[in-house]
DNA sequence: GAGTTTGAAACT
DNA sequence: CAGTTTCAAACTC
């Protein structure tokens, strides 16, 4: 017998939707509370998101798209449309082609071929003001069709509408939590006519089913990643839920992984890059370079604030752009990750011009943004033909200098090797820390810094990690206590951790299970459990279940549960770094990290204990290099 | 908030 | 590749 919440999640496409509104089941699911039509949603998401069709073309033509012109022109709704033209243009020409000049002086002109970004420029732009419209517009109707004529809000159809579609976010878990709340608070949302997120979503997806072929086409990715959120949330999506929802939005989520400390506070947050390095899981995988390619880029000021807050200090902002801001308005790491909604990057450089890797935001693909404190920064989309020049320049110098220094894979327990098999963090350092003083308990600590522990590729001195040390050895009783008051011994409560979709972060990372929270209504368990819809049933269902705690930590979990998926099938790949063909080696002993082979693996580091290979998480990290 | 410490990044 | 310098974050007071 098909329960109610089983038909919702039957409904997965738009056209078994409009067949069910007729259906007795369909009535049947209208009259059902929205938070229990929420039940269907990992299903439906799962299903959703494993009809990512076309294999990524990861790695091919990461040509970076105006960012300018995408980031005004996406301020939709906005009155100061000429404002922000105005705005960029001033400031491009004020202070942008003079120090501009200089930059790409310093970094080698000739390896910006000016032209290289005009056509997909165009090609984004077509998209932008055209298909995106129009299938926005038929979504919109689509949902009209489905919202009810009278007061009363026809939950079922709406919710399993919009679950639908807000599954083709590749931000589950904005998307998710936004879309709970919305639809769960109140129909004023819908019934005023704001509609906001239901259009977006519904945009969203008719963007993607609509113009899927096209997109694919026509989309690469964005060389620099915009602020926050540029990995999960499919441009569409960025838009209006930066817009309409960004005040759900996670702003955390889209930094780069150097930010897990900070996003990990909230504690809710996945990093980015354990979701769509996961995903990716080479460069056969179907979502995050899929989505990467079909969605664009978020504007780097809407992202991560509060919608209103984003247009109102946009004009604002970006007039601001390119100027030093008063260290008065530095705000340090601690104080952002206090703020749990304001931790994307924010740097301080003075003399890097934000265009090395000592510029946090730089390293982390993201232009500086207002809160910024640097001085003479170029790392802002007017001078996005530096930044990309930059980039490329030290990518050649050290092609994963922008890949996520932590390796989250589910799999590292097992494929890292032995001594660094009883450590907990599902994850480590690309390359290892060299601390020689902070005895690897501080955030000088790269790896302390991003919750993982310290491997054998680790240098450090009197390493003390909390996370694991380097030799492997457990923490010690007191130590542990005070991090997280268990000691986590047995392979079954590793794997526990494996599963754990808390993001690195000391305290809860290494809570026993017993502490942890376990949902009131366990309905989060079936949910987490759907994530593993075709999944080899593993344990870790069982522990995924076990650890769900929290709704908007869903979302997250089900990016791992696939990624649990996805690596069984596929753990024998090597994850393609955004080179072409190549493999990303990092060498233990090196800083620099080689490139590698593909025939060449049994001598490399990737292969460990009994010749499995460590694989290398690499993200779906856009390149900025236009690989040709 | 200023100064110090630290280790990564960059440079030689 | 090792040593040194530069840099900015983390930290301390």
């Amino acid at each position: 017998m098909d329960t109610p919440q089983k038909s919702i999640t039957q409904i997965g496409t738009p056209v078994s939707k409009l067949k069910a509104e007729d259906s007795p089941v369909f009535n049947y699911i209208c009259s059902l509370s929205p938070i229990k039509s929420t039940k269907s949603i990992p299903i439906t998401h799962t299903l959703s998101s494993l009809n990512f069709t076309s294999p990524p073309s990861v790695f091919t033509s990461p040509h970076a798209v105006s960012h300018k012109e995408s980031r005004f022109r996406s301020q939709v709704n906005s009155s100061d449309h000429s404002k922000d033209g105005v705005g960029s243009n001033e400031e491009a020409g004020s202070i942008g082609e003079k120090g501009k000049e200089e930059a790409l002086t310093e970094i080698e002109q000739s390896q910006i071929p000016k032209n290289e970004c005009n056509t997909p420029r165009v090609a984004n732009d077509v998209r932008d003001n055209g298909c995106c419209e129009d299938g926005g517009m038929n979504l919109v109707k689509m949902c009209d069709n489905v919202k009810p004529k009278s007061d009363t809000p026809d939950w079922g159809t709406l919710i399993s509408a919009t679950t639908e579609l807000i599954y083709n976010l590749t931000s589950e878990s904005e998307a998710y939590s936004c879309l709970l709340k919305r639809t769960s608070n109140s129909g004023e949302h819908v019934r005023g006519g704001t509609m906001s997120t239901l259009e977006s979503v519904s945009k969203t997806n008719v963007a993607n089913n609509e113009n899927e072929s096209f997109d694919d086409l026509s989309i690469s990715h964005r060389g620099v990643r915009r602020r926050c959120l540029d990995f999960e949330i499919p441009r569409n999506s960025q838009q209006t839920l930066g817009e309409s929802s960004s005040s759900c939005v996670v702003p955390s989520i889209g930094l780069h992984l150097n930010a897990i400390p900070m996003s990990s506070k909230d504690n809710n947050v996945v990093n980015e890059y354990s979701f769509s390095g996961n995903i990716k899981v080479g460069s056969q995988s179907f979502t995050t370079s899929d989505l990467h390619s079909k969605h664009h880029i978020v504007r780097e000021n809407e992202i991560g604030k509060d919608a209103g807050q984003a247009l109102e200090e946009f004009p604002k902002s970006s007039a601001l752009e390119g100027l030093p801001i008063s260290p008065k308005k530095k705000r340090r790491k601690s104080e952002q990750s206090g703020e749990g909604e304001s931790s994307c990057k924010r740097c301080n450089c003075k003399k890097s011009k934000c265009l090395k890797l000592y510029c946090e935001c730089f390293a982390a693909g993201v232009y500086c943004i207002e809160p910024c404190s640097c001085i003479d920064c170029f790392n802002k989309s007017i001078h996005e033909d530096v930044v990309l020049a930059t980039r490329k320049q030290i990518e050649s110098r050290n092609p994963l200098a922008f890949a996520p220094k932590v390796i989250r894979s589910s799999d590292s327990i097992i494929e890292v090797g032995d001594d660094t098999s009883k450590t907990p963090a599902s994850a480590r350092h690309k390359r290892g820390c060299n601390c020689k003083k902070s005895n690897c308990l501080k955030k000088y600590c790269e790896c302390y810094q991003g919750g993982v522990g310290c491997s054998i590729n680790c240098r450090c001195e009197g390493c003390k990690n909390a996370f694991g040390r380097k030799d492997g050895s457990l923490f010690e009783q007191d130590e542990e206590n005070e991090v997280s008051g268990k000691i986590v011994t047995t392979k079954t409560q590793s794997n526990v951790e494996l599963f754990n979709p808390l993001p690195s972060t000391p305290m809860p990372l290494r809570q026993p299970l017993a502490q942890l929270p376990i949902p009131s209504n366990n309905r989060l368990l079936p949910s987490a459990s759907h994530f593993h819809h075709g999944a080899s049933g593993s344990s870790s269902s069982g522990i995924y279940n076990i650890r769900k705690p929290d709704m908007s930590l869903l979302s997250h979990s089900r990016i791992e549960a696939i990624t649990e998926d996805i690596d069984d099938d596929m753990s024998e790949n090597l994850i393609q770094s955004p080179l072409n063909n190549m493999k990303a080696v990092v060498s233990p002993n090196s800083k620099r990290v080689s490139l590698q082979h593909l025939d060449s693996s049994e001598t490399t580091p990737w292969r460990r204990n009994g010749g499995r290979k460590l694989i290398l998480s690499i993200p779906t990290f856009p390149s900025l290099t236009p690989h040709h």
